[in-house]
DNA sequence: CTTGACTCTGGTCTTGACTCCAAGGTTTAC
DNA sequence: GTAAACCTTGGAGTCAAGACCAGAGTCAAG
């Protein structure tokens, strides 16, 4: 049994998280001292984990507590956490074409900048910018 | 000249956010009315699509603040910018990356969930997550 | 027995980009 | 001339995931 700066450092979070976690009930202690310290076991140690794993995975803590939530269900089954998987693996490969999206435009904007040395009003990026910037990368081409 | 709802109708945003961006000093209506309306030209229309467009491109409204403060330097050419817009695809580039980390990490949990019917307490996919997944994804595989 | 390290509760603060509200003033349409 | 639709300011609230802080209690070591 740990106390919460014992579990804390094993996990390799602050205490503050683990009473956070405790207040969005995610991660109860295994019991009290009679001062009211809270006392962890390795189960704890598991779950804290997991919650830290889930995050990584881009689970936000929402979602992580319906994963336990499902967890302790008795009609779930492990058909229920796949789908759950692979609707968060979706929502991730979504967020990732929006940001690829971003990443190429900017592309093209640096693509468009071929005279470095061009005062500011015309610079072709701000420019590019102001106006609606679908038909600068859809169409014509500066440079 | 317009008030400022139909600046906001035009560019597809709620009055409240153009009033943010002025507290913000990213746009300042061109005049005002005796009454105290704000009133706005074309330009804080560009100025507005300008936002827009670079909040689409990833940049916050604080970097949009320094690209439009950059635009008012004398000095700054447009290298300037274009070092800017660099760094930003490279922290898109960056995000894409961790991203795309996490959403093979679910592709690796839902490889090793074959057997759909399991029930919860051995389901593979909590149980990767409990335990540290870097040997799961890394080492064996399920199923 | 005191010092220092730890813990407790309850609370506020942070960041970013807004959104919503109240209470009033102004303009426009009929 | 009045009602609807618009505008004003100022301030508070929202979300996520904690960080930080004060004041007090507890525990182990020397």
């Amino acid at each position: 049994m740990h106390t919460i700066g014992k579990l804390a450092s094993q996990a390799d979070v602050s205490t503050d998280t683990v009473r956070y976690y405790e207040k969005e009930k995610l991660l109860t202690p295994a019991s009290k001292t009679e001062a009211g310290y809270r006392l962890y076991n390795e189960d704890s140690l598991r779950r804290l984990h997991f919650i830290k794993q889930a995050q990584q995975c881009g689970f936000s803590l929402t979602e992580i507590r319906e994963l336990l939530a499902l967890r302790n269900t008795d009609e779930a089954c492990c058909k229920d956490i796949k789908s759950v998987t692979i609707a968060k693996k979706l929502q991730l490969e979504h967020k990732i074409k929006a940001l690829q999206i971003m990443s190429h435009a900017l592309s093209e904007l640096i693509l468009i900048c071929s005279n470095e040395s061009l005062p500011l009003d015309e610079c072709p990026i701000l420019s590019a910018l102001e106006s609606s910037m679908a038909k600068q990368t859809k169409g014509k081409r500066h440079g």
